[in-house]
DNA sequence: CTTGACACCGCACAAATGTTCGTGTACAAT
DNA sequence: ATTGTACACGAACATTTGTGCGGTGTCAAG
């Protein structure tokens, strides 16, 4: 039997969601996910699913599936679900843990008499969970790269890989990638309603030395809101 | 702090559960499994071990907990709560990879035409594995929380959260955390011995305005190097 | 044309499940 | 004696969440 696009889809969110998040989803949270009005039809496809053996389920458990990954590796399907995860996942079988914190030893600044030890992990006062600290409500995450030396006055480099979550609305201060209608580009930016006239937003540059600029607001579409920088080194 | 008999038990139950279904238990499941009668008991305990950061738990959601294994580990807890799963966790740990990817919508920059649509995320070219791509290694890995401005030069933040390798030496040109003998500080610079005297190293601010600093070599220790910045933004 | 399988939708219900709140006990500190 | 803290109990509550059922549209076989 061939699966219908809508079953490799579930299949997909399935797989992301446990990597994620170490638990499985709602019926409901695959609906909406798979555009899936009714939570019947999510159980009908998970039924035949489930008799593929692609997943298991538990009757009347809530968020009572897993899925198979043997058989899906058997029938080819790994690499279709598991997006840049499938090998590795496939390695490690169902024992894969996601969950990632790191040992925060400390605070660094110039002046700060404190030798901290990195072989000392157990002495943490505090650990930092990058999936889960940084960023929650994934379903509305995504990246951009970027590109070239545009906002280095907010000390963000190119190459730096910025972390938004999609929303409209932006509050005084956030930075935000705004997409400008007649420049017709995308940036990032600080973000600012003017004081009197609500009509009016300013985009500003963390660093004073560059201008602001003003916009009419239905010229600036906010994309979304930076909630995390990212760079690498190595 | 240390745990309650109960607490470890719970923690016992929850590794050993998750290992057998692939999905977490039900705070009731747990209370009958620990001879807790009351839900209210179970939840104030895993409150408990959340502050402790041995488990994460999503608020109000069904079976929305899951274990922190590397503080676990680091607390030397898993062989405690761990049968069978444990070991095997434990020796596949420099291997396990928590998967976690964002799609890469497009790239940002001033004059940048493409308009990117967050919504869509099926179309992402490319996605990152944050926690594959960002941090090998992760036994090495620990973190610092940057205090005040002294590292504004190479575009560190206040607030930010550096990650590090730990290691003694560096390379010409990377960044490191160094301790300097004589100031009793620790701070972060771009590392480069001298070309001519192998004794002696430079600490170098990325930006070209601060003065690079020249030390002895034998006063200078690199704890570790930088291979990421990550910043907050809510 | 009728029939029946297939995929889907919406809705309502009951069970599962996390949260809150008032209460109680033991113990150490004041 | 009093206060405060840690831990525990149970009941009531509000959601969350899986299931069931009637209904719709399509399409190919009879």
């Amino acid at each position: 039997m061939t699966l219908s696009d809508r079953q490799v889809n579930i299949l997909r969110y399935i797989a992301r969601f446990v990597d994620e998040r170490n638990y499985p989803p709602t019926i409901r949270q695959i609906g909406t996910a798979c555009s899936i009005s009714s939570t019947s039809v999510v159980k009908y496809n998970l039924s035949k699913l489930e008799n593929e053996e692609l997943i298991v389920r538990e009757a009347e458990v809530s968020r009572g599936l897993s899925l198979n990954w043997d058989k899906l590796e058997a029938t080819g399907l790994l690499d279709e679900i598991g997006g840049p995860a499938s090998r590795a996942i496939n390695n490690l079988s169902d024992r894969v843990v996601s969950f990632f914190s790191v040992p925060v030893l400390g605070n660094i600044a110039a002046g700060e008499p404190i030798r901290v030890d990195p072989t000392d992990r157990a002495s943490a006062d505090e650990w930092i969970d990058l999936n889960e600290a940084l960023f929650r409500d994934r379903e509305k995450l995504f990246a951009l790269r970027v590109q070239g030396d545009s906002m280095v006055d907010a000390s963000v480099l190119d190459g730096d890989i910025v972390i938004l979550r999609q929303q409209e609305r932006a509050e005084n201060g956030e930075m935000v990638a705004a997409w400008i209608e007649g420049l017709e580009e995308t940036t990032l930016k600080h973000f600012y309603r003017d004081e009197k006239k609500s009509q009016v937003v300013h985009l500003r540059p963390a660093n004073p030395a560059y201008s602001e600029m003003t916009f009419p607001a239905n010229q600036v579409s906010v994309m979304g809101k930076v909630v995390s920088v990212i760079r690498q080194l190595e």
